[in-house]
DNA sequence: GTAACAATTTAGACAAATCTAAATTAATAA
DNA sequence: TTATTAATTTAGATTTGTCTAAATTGTTAC
C-alpha cells in the first residue's frame, strides 16, 4: 500500500492527538491540520477505506493497528532526518522540524535503514523525543519536568516538550539544550517560577511556563 | 515563487530534451513525462503563466531564463542527493536515481547549501554527470566515448551516458565505474565492438552499444 | 424528557493534474 | 496550390483535497 503525503500527515496528527488527549474528535483534528471539520470528515472516510482507522460516523474514530504502525514509521523518519540535519549538516534544533516535515514523506525503506545505520542508530532526536526502532519500539527513559524534580540534585536535560521556535530560541538564549547539566535551587510559590544553576554559571530564574516543558533524567 | 513537484518535473524534462534534441514539441515532451499530449498543453499554459517558458500555441515553446535557472537548481539538488546516497549511505549507483527524483523536490536553499558543504562541493555525481554550482555553472571537462578515443592510451572513466538499470548493472559486471582506469586495445569493424583492458585484468570486449555510452577523460 | 447547543456530516462547488474524443492548425507532398 | 497527414489544442470529464453553507445527530442543561 502507498499513501499520499496528506494521508500520512493526517495519520501522524491523529497519532499525536491520541497520545495528548483522552478524546479526539473532528474539530480537534481539523484544528491540528489547519483545515475545516468538513474536510476532516471526507478524509476520515478515505482513511477508513484504507483500513488505517476505525470510524463510526457521529461516534468517533481511532487509529487501527495498521494506522498506528504507519504513524510510527513516519515519526521514525521524521526524527531520524531531524537528527541528521542537526548532527551532520549543522542546523540548529529550531530549524529542522519544517524540513523534516518534507523529508519524512520520502518513501524508501532502504533509504531509512541506511540513514539509521549511517547515524549509528540514534535513540533520541535533537529535541529529546525518542526515535522508534524498525519495529516501532521506543527506548524508555525516566524523566520528569522541572516542576516535579527534586531540588539540589545534578540533572541532565533529556527532552523539551514544546518545540515552537520561540521556545527553542529562548532555551538557546539560556544556553539550555539536550544534555545540559543543571541543578534546581528553589521554586517560587507565587508564580511557580524555578531557580536553576546551569553547569557552573550564575543562577537563573525560569518561568513556570518554560520550566514545565523542560524534562531531565531522574 | 513556489512550484509544485509536477511543474518542477516538467521544467527539468524540458531542459533535458532541449539539450538532447534540436526541436522539442508537445509529443516528445508527453512521451518523456509519460502523459498524453493534451495534458502537456494544459501544463504549458500554466508554466507560461508562471513565466517559466515562452509559448505560442501551435508554434512551440522554449524555457525562459527563469525556467532555465529553475531547471538547474533542480538538477543540482538531484545530483547532490545522488552523490550523498552513494558516498555517505553506501547505495549502488543504479539505485539512487529514483530516490533522488523524490529528494530533488524538497525545498530549502539552506538545506542544499549545507548538503553541498557536507559533501565538500562535489563537481560530479555518481554517474559522472556534472553538478551545477549555486550559480548554475558546470565544471567543464574534456571527454569522449570509447568509439572516439585513441588506442593504447591510459584512460579514466569519467561518465556513463546511459543510466538505465540494465546498463549500470552490466557495467558493474564488467567492474567498470567512474574513475576506472582502462586502455583501448582495438576496435572491430565488423560490429563496432571494442576490446579494452581494465586496470591489470584480462582483456574484454564491449559491444558498440555499451562502448558508445562510456566516456573517458582525454 | 425535551430544548438548545455543539459536534459532525452532507451537498455542492472549486483548483490541480490528468484523461478521451473531437476540433484545429501547420507542414508536406503531389 | 490544394489535399492529406501529423502535431497540437480544446471540450468536457475524473480524482484528490479542499471549501462554504446547510442539515443532521449526540449531548447537555433545565
Ligand atoms: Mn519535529
Ligand atoms: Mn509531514
Ligand atoms: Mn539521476
Ligand atoms: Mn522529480
Amino acid at each position: 500500500m502507498t499513501y499520499t503525503t496528506t494521508e500520512e500527515n493526517y495519520i501522524k496528527a491523529i497519532y499525536h492527538l491520541e497520545h495528548e488527549h483522552e478524546s479526539v474528535g473532528t474539530n480537534l483534528l481539523s484544528a491540528a491540520m489547519q483545515t475545516k471539520p468538513a474536510s476532516v470528515t471526507d478524509m476520515l472516510k478515505k482513511l477508513e477505506a484504507k483500513k488505517l482507522l476505525h470510524y463510526e460516523k457521529y461516534r468517533g474514530f481511532r487509529l487501527s493497528d495498521q494506522g498506528n504502525k504507519l504513524a510510527l514509521t513516519i515519526i521514525r523518519k521524521h526524527r531520524l532526518w531531524e537528527y541528521f540535519l542537526v548532527e551532520k549538516l549543522g542546523f540548529n534544533w529550531d530549524e529542522v522540524h519544517v524540513l523534516a516535515e518534507q523529508l519524512e514523506h520520502v518513501s524508501s525503506e532502504d533509504l531509512i535503514r541506511r540513514l539509521d545505520e549511517f547515524l549509528e542508530h540514534p535513540a533520541f532526536d535533537p529535541h529529546g523525543d525518542p526515535i522508534p526502532d524498525v519495529k516501532g519500539k521506543f527506548r524508555k527513559i525516566n524523566q520528569d519536568n522541572l516542576l516535579g524534580l527534586p531540588l539540589k540534585k545534578n540533572l541532565k536535560v533529556s527532552a523539551v516538550k514544546n518545540q515552537e521556535s520561540e521556545m527553542l530560541n529562548l532555551l538557546t538564549q539560556y544556553e539550555i539544550k539536550i544534555g545540559t547539566q543543571l541543578k534546581i535551587l528553589r521554586r517560587f510559590a507565587y508564580d511557580g517560577s524555578v531557580e536553576i544553576r546551569i553547569e557552573k554559571n550564575a543562577a537563573t530564574i525560569l518561568s513556570k511556563q518554560v520550566a514545565q516543558h523542560i524534562y531531565c533524567n531522574l
